[in-house]
DNA sequence: AATCATTTTTTAAATATTCATTTAATTTTT
DNA sequence: AAAAATTAAATGAATATTTAAAAAATGATT
């Protein structure tokens, strides 16, 4: 019976506008009328909500990154063991709301605006750190500590690339596939010579 | 002796300009005055070269994938067996020359921005298909059939999941241990169950 | 239910800025 | 002198943001 107010309602609206218009345009070449357009509504009323073009791109970036998380989470949740873990990490990043062309290209483009934007850099930094420290986590129990580093970089950038070739694909990719690679690079991972416990 | 024609050496300064510009800007936001300040010169003699600034862009994408290609050629050139064209690959991507914040950035500024322009796209496309078809190539007779293609794009998203870690780095990542890194994934990747010949 | 005042939401139009590009003239090179 | 290279200034288009007014929702009072 939650009456949602307004503002809710239309912060909502206008982030996924926001998401489609730009998967079309582009995140610098989409315009505040093309976003507004794809609710029959009109450019003013994003800075009604919003206050900025900037503050609105952040707002969206920023629902995508806690969506991200919250995803992540029901899956480590329900993960047994620590390589269970590691692959929930995959898990939520090829999760099907995830792994499309629309939310990977806009994902592609935050990276390439963030170093321009003291904002979406600490958007980034965090959602970075965040992914970071998860993966070590679970290789702690998994990899020695000399090799460690060198698998989470090799499982961390693996991960960042798919996200790559999904935003360029031009048609769908099936996230059971991506998965399933996910799962074969983590075996490699860990049936290294180091051992491990398979 | 080989006295260069003044539009050569200009197109050639344009490039690097752009190059540094771009890297201190982003993609979109440099101006064409910005540019053109690196040289001392003005926005309009970029118009004299190039035609637009879309022209010069394009001309500056392409330059850096023919020095990639060509780097490639030569580490290919020098490599003995199949592994070691493997590795070549990562040593070229990883070659001091584009192991760079800046190059990186502007790489990726170019996957973002690809989507978005034909001419852009065209040429993405010709060097993706190139590197994916050198990979098949050099994994033939590496990896039994079944697997080969799984193998390939882990390598592949890994090869361009690091260029994006660069890109995103403040400090400089030093290319030695970058390629060191690639070296253990194809091990890994080579070492799987259904054997190599190591 | 109906009215009316108040607040919230929305818009059309005006503003102002930022550039890419063009043009016409100037400088430099040949 | 002719051609090539360069520039300063003009042009024009695009578009984020502001403003002031209109429309819609809300809610209290009959």
């Amino acid at each position: 019976m939650t009456r949602k107010k307004i503002r809710d309602i239309r912060h909502e609206e206008f982030i996924v506008a926001a998401l489609e218009a730009t998967h079309k345009r582009g995140f610098h070449a989409v315009t505040m009328s093309e976003i507004a357009a794809e609710l029959g509504a009109t450019a003013a009323s994003i800075n009604y909500y919003f206050g900025s073009k900037d503050q609105l791109m952040f707002e969206t970036m920023r629902h995508l990154l806690r969506i991200l998380g919250v995803t992540h989470k029901q899956y480590l949740d329900v993960a047994l063991d620590p390589k269970d873990r590691l692959r929930a990490i995959f898990d939520a990043h090829f999760d099907p709301r995830f792994f499309t062309p629309q939310h990977c290209s806009f994902w592609v483009q935050f990276w390439s605006a963030a170093p321009y934007s003291a904002h979406l850099e600490r958007l980034h930094r965090i959602n970075q750190s965040r992914v970071k420290s998860h993966f070590r986590t679970e290789l702690a129990p998994l990899v020695p500590a000399p090799f460690r580093e060198t698998m989470r970089r090799i499982l961390q950038s693996y991960l960042d690339g798919v996200w790559l070739s999904v935003a360029q694909a031009d048609r769908d990719i099936a996230p059971r596939h991506a998965r399933q690679e996910a799962r074969a690079l983590i075996e490699l991972v860990l049936s290294a010579e180091f051992g491990g416990s398979n």
